[in-house]
DNA sequence: TTTTCACTTTAGAATCATTATAAACTAAAA
DNA sequence: TTTTAGTTTATAATGATTCTAAAGTGAAAA
């Protein structure tokens, strides 16, 4: 992803790019695949790095903000962290309760037969397919 | 449900029969229907029952041992409070995050044809459909 | 019956993720 | 420059859940 990008990316999540969310921009959407992480993982990375010390309210605050722009989505997953995925197109996941990761499974690699139809006037927004694991 | 039956969800459970948890316990599993709910609304109609008032610890303490015992699911629900189902089948969900409800979908009504196969060794446990509503 | 002892309940404290606050800071525009 | 709106930050507040320690309860032994 390019820098060009990155700003973009800001600007759509009416966000002015700044020192900090510039460099959490580039460390969730400079890479070449989509991944997961949750706040926690964000901050623990940032912390490490000794040469920017990100406040975690900002990191909230940014990750937030890309959530609602539309450029993260929120995964559901059991348990108390929330956790946050770059891949937002439409897809469901794996999970491994015990190390706690989440897997990525492509739509097309899912194909539901029968739904049941959405009760009285409500509508079905999207289905999310969750496939828990065990060893 | 019995009084027996009753008696029988607690000891298999690991617990004594006592006044609290043989309150929660009729109020849980003494209906027609299986049904849903949070600790919170559990304890909220506690309170208003002014006969008996029930500590907040010990609903969460039952209501865990419950669930460890397989008499309770909990039901994987984006956000803060943990949704409980006396539904322990496996099944599916509809969730209206207009009005935080969850609706059963039984698991006959969800046909899924095709699958990816479980990562490295992985082994899957269980499928859950999990379908969002709008209006 | 009384005693014992493990199990329970309870109120309140502690914890953990998240959100709010308010003061100090930054930067673009007037 | 000065203004002004937007930012970052440390810390406080919140809300769900879990822990703790003291007081209560009850089944079974003596």
């Amino acid at each position: 992803m390019k820098k060009i990008d990155i700003l973009k990316k800001l600007r759509s999540s009416g966000l002015r790019p700044t020192k900090q969310r510039v460099e959490i921009a580039r460390f969730l959407f400079e890479r070449e695949k989509t991944f997961h992480f949750t706040v926690e993982s964000l901050n623990k990375f940032f912390e490490k790095k000794t040469t920017s010390k990100i406040a975690l309210a900002t990191i909230y605050n940014t990750v937030h903000a890309f959530k609602n722009a539309g450029h993260l989505s929120e995964v559901e997953v059991r348990g108390k962290k929330t956790y946050f995925d770059t891949n937002v197109s439409n897809h469901h996941h794996f999970y491994d309760s015990d190390t706690s990761e989440l897997i990525d499974i492509d739509a097309n690699d899912v194909i539901i037969q029968k739904i049941p139809k959405a009760p009285n006037g409500k509508k079905i927004k999207n289905i999310e397919v969750f496939i828990n694991l065990k060893n």
